[in-house]
DNA sequence: TTCAGGTGTATTTTT
DNA sequence: TACACCTGAA
């Protein structure tokens, strides 16, 4: 028969697969099995013929999350669940299917927060409005804030107090005008829409309540008003609902996301049952105490209180520097520590609080030629060439697009003039997303922008030979353009990406679901972490320290804190102090590591690229961190 | 269409 | 500091 095993599991975690009474929330702490769980019960569900693999609806906050969620219930069961994804993409599927009914059209386009914002730049440019007064992304936040809260154009008005909200609320009225005319809709738009047509059309609603027999929603502590609506009117009819979340660990509360809505669950379904998992299988005692100590710092919501069977394991290692450079260096010593007791570069994460900590970072990482990658950066589809081709591609597919036919004024009017001139008579349905690219730079001549002599154009060239290869993947061009604008393409940067095997850069809120043997938090200083935006409001501060929560539980073994004493800030010198967050952690848990050898110091510098050979030996343990640097 | 120069601004960014 | 963005001139 099937992998399931719920011997597997342990006896929490067994309690809540086989629960299917009454609605189910789990309470699932870091590390607690929580994907396995989610897994299991799906599979379970099967398994026992409950429900069919196409009436389970497995809602998740990241397409990478849904993929690995699926693959695992095929390895259990053999069976495909056909509805796993991210609340925007099943929003986007109804929509496709019954939003005509609100009068969208069906061939809608996705528009993008970079979309939203060229488009709210134009509206401030036609109304005249003065950017440095209506600042284009405050304008964008709030509309979307508005949306996520499905206040329309209309009530936005109404409710319009200040001469500020009042000019946004004009805005806000020509924005959805556009989008309409254009035939797009924003990320927004897509929860808003659904829960309208939800709402509105009983037949529909009846329909999906009838079809989605059980329905699971993972990350439920960062869902939004919008999601909420959504979770409550699909599961209000057969009642079987299973969410899971942790409190602790919602970051995300600058887009919307409100972890009160687990704890509104039980007004709306009163026989909710509640399950916690508080057993841990990832970190050591210590790593768990001080993660412990850190959170119970919050008053304004509640924490589980996490266990494992494992010793207390090391220390935490907590690095005083004077400079950022200074606090690279060191963490590099503690790393080569770790791989000289043969740890692989990619048990290693360094976690910072703002992406602008990465640089000092990597000139140290390359000084030593320890390949990294870096999580994050600039985004695939948000390439200048990549939105540019994908523009002409939208295009092709509706030429009512107005964002990016602005888009393609700019980089060549005659360009798109040929290319118009072209799709009069042109199908797209009947080619291939391949071959309508072809079309595209044949009329357009576009690839002519780029002269391959160019070190830098030549990248840009590259990237569009990747994005071939993508659509190569798809036939139609609504399926290429619909995952385009749904699914963030995994990208690193960093010169030794391809290196599979290698130490990882990223932020605290992009770790969130990973672990690693030995992490570190670096710059924990007042203002940087916690942010200074964050340290005057009460809420902001409690959600800097669930995301100091976060980082310190992605940790397995080894955990170090560091902070420099000082820092450049946008070009001036601060001092700060070390953060609030270290101090909240017994002293007994915390280890001071040593001052640097001073021939780490001065030889560091000098080594612009270590040989191949030596780099070897020394990772074989043959020779020491000195020998390497001389 | 391109580029130099000025100006303002500066978290996090699953979709 | 550093970068993104706008503007105006060539």
């Amino acid at each position: 028969m099937s992998q399931l095993n719920l011997k597997q599991l342990n006896e929490k975690q067994r309690e809540a697969v086989e629960w299917f009474d009454t609605p189910l929330l789990v309470f699932a702490g870091a590390g607690s099995g929580k994907t396995r769980t989610i897994v299991y019960k799906a599979a379970y569900a099967l398994d026992k013929n409950l429900v069919k693999q196409n009436q389970i609806l497995l809602v998740t906050f990241t397409n990478k999350a849904a993929e690995e969620m699926r693959k695992r219930v095929n390895y259990l069961t053999g069976q495909t669940l056909p509805h796993v994804g991210t609340f925007h993409s099943l929003a986007a599927k109804i929509l496709r299917r019954d939003g005509s009914k609100l009068g969208i059209k069906q061939d809608f386009l996705i528009y993008d927060q970079q979309d939203q914002l060229s488009l709210i730049k134009e509206i401030l440019k036609e109304l005249n409005y003065d950017y440095r007064q209506i600042k284009p992304r405050s304008v964008g936040y709030n509309i979307s804030v508005a949306k996520q809260e499905m206040l329309t154009a209309a009530d936005y008005g109404k409710l319009a107090r200040s001469y500020q909200q009042e000019i946004i609320a004009k805005i806000y009225q020509e924005y959805e005008k556009r989008l309409q005319q254009f035939g797009a809709l924003d990320f927004d738009d897509l929860l808003m829409k659904v829960v309208d047509l939800l709402k509105t059309k009983t037949e529909i609603l009846e329909k999906y309540q009838n079809l989605f027999k059980y329905v699971f929603v993972d990350e439920y502590q960062d869902t939004n008003t919008v999601q909420y609506q959504l979770t409550k009117l699909l599961a209000q009819g057969h009642k079987n609902l299973c969410v899971v979340g942790d409190v602790a660990q919602s970051i995300y509360r600058w887009r919307g996301a409100n972890y009160r809505n687990i704890l509104k669950l039980k007004d709306d379904f009163p026989d909710l049952k509640e399950i916690r998992l508080e057993r841990n299988y990832r970190s050591s005692q210590t790593i768990l105490d001080a993660a412990e100590q850190v959170i119970k710092n919050n008053t304004s919501h509640p924490t589980l209180s996490l266990w494992t069977d494992k010793d207390s394991g090391e220390k935490i290692g907590l690095i005083e520097a004077s400079s950022p450079r200074d606090e690279a260096k060191k963490i590099l010593e503690e790393v080569y520590k770790w791989k000289q007791k043969g740890k692989k570069w990619n048990e290693i994460a360094i976690l910072y609080r703002t992406n602008a900590q990465s640089r000092v970072l990597e000139e140290a990482l390359v000084r030593e030629g320890i390949p990294y990658i870096l999580v994050g950066g600039i985004k695939f589809y948000e390439r200048a060439e990549i939105k540019d081709v994908l523009a002409y591609l939208r295009l092709v597919f509706n030429q009512q697009d107005g964002v990016s036919r602005k888009r393609l004024e700019k980089i060549g009017k005659r360009r798109l003039k040929r290319l118009e001139e072209k799709l009069v008579n042109f199908d797209y349905r009947k080619y291939k997303v391949n071959e309508i690219l072809m079309m595209i730079y044949e009329t357009t001549g576009y690839l002519e922008k780029y002269n391959k002599e160019d070190k830098e154009d030549l990248a840009r060239l590259e990237n569009l030979r990747e994005l071939e290869a993508l659509a190569m993947e798809y036939e139609r061009l609504d399926e290429f353009l619909e995952n385009v604008a749904l699914v963030q393409a995994e990208y690193y940067a960093g010169e030794m990406s391809k290196n599979k095997e290698a130490l990882t850069l990223m932020t605290l809120h992009a770790a969130k679901g990973l672990e690693f043997s030995i992490v570190f938090i670096v710059g924990m200083e007042e203002g940087l972490f916690p942010h200074s935006r964050s340290m005057l409001d009460q809420e902001e501060l409690e959600e800097e320290r669930r995301l100091c929560y976060v980082g310190i539980t992605r940790a397995k073994e080894k955990l170090y804190l560091s902070y420099a004493k000082q820092r450049l800030v946008y070009g001036s010198y601060t001092s700060n102090e070390r953060s609030r967050f270290i101090d909240e952690i017994d002293p007994d848990l915390l280890e001071s590591q040593g001052i640097s050898q001073e021939s780490f110091n001065n030889k560091s510098k000098q080594v612009q690229k270590i040989d191949d050979d030596v780099f070897e030996a020394f990772l074989e343990g043959e020779i020491d961190i000195d020998r390497l640097l001389e």
